[in-house]
DNA sequence: CGGCCTTTGACAACCGTTCTCAACAAGCGT
DNA sequence: ACGCTTGTTGAGAACGGTTGTCAAAGGCCG
């Protein structure tokens, strides 16, 4: 139960707080064996499970299915603006929406509502890289 | 190129008629064998793959990854109120949300948006059996 | 330092989805 | 109705991300 600090998990927070971007945890991987540090794939993907249940990550799914990981400024309930291509990431929130979310869950007489608003698009960098084709 | 109408294709879009609500692949799979329709499961993924491009369903990614496929009343752009425990389903529109999605994106300089909003949560009937438990 | 007990890592197992490819059948022309 | 052409099917293999296994390694508390 106790939370061991060991080199591997200190590793992969370091990671994410470098990358500040979405990204999947075989990125994570590749980034931290390039970099010298040997971790295993699985040890990341159960470090990284245990930072999103401990919301010291926020987890969302690329269009593919892949999860991707980051670590956000705000702990509070956020949502975010991705670039599909490079995981560029934008923090956003936005309070209407999560009021007009619950009010029309509650009229239809459902519970325990969570809701999933992200939005993708291509960042200004990769719109111009994409042009150099 | 031309689409040919098949027994196997008539079949998939009759059961997702008649069920209204978010199913997975594998699970029009079943009901289809149930049903003495002998559909192969490598054709059912291809069926709701075209009928997806031809927007003639909607798909969505439940928690776990799985994609889920409905075939929906209106064929404008909307979104859902989604039962995770039975995939009893509301179509929702949030004409606000909408605009509100564009305007942020745009404001931080990305293309080609997209906008994930779907709500979650236990319907009425799911949450009476579970209190039967 | 010693030992308990979590964590690690290489690899196998899983699971949803896609690919392969020979057999099959829609739909068209005749 | 009859071929022919060509898209479609289906069983199984392949794939890719993720999770499980289990012996070895190593935090952490006394």
């Amino acid at each position: 139960m106790a939370a061991r600090m060991t080199r591997q998990r200190t590793a992969v927070v370091e990671a994410l707080d470098e990358l500040a971007d979405f990204r999947s945890a075989q990125q994570l991987h590749e980034t931290l064996r390039a970099r010298g540090e040997s971790v295993g794939l699985a040890t990341v993907y159960r470090a990284l499970q245990a930072l999103a249940e401990a919301s010291e990550v926020d987890v969302l799914r690329a269009e593919d299915g892949e999860s991707l990981y980051r670590r956000c400024a705000r702990r509070e309930h956020h949502h975010h603006l991705v670039c599909r291509h490079c995981g560029r990431t934008v923090e956003i929130d936005g309070p209407t929406v999560e009021a007009w979310a619950s009010k029309v869950a509650a009229a239809q007489g459902f519970d325990d509502i969570e809701h999933t608003i992200e939005l993708w698009g291509t960042c200004a960098d990769c719109r111009a890289s994409a042009a150099t084709k």
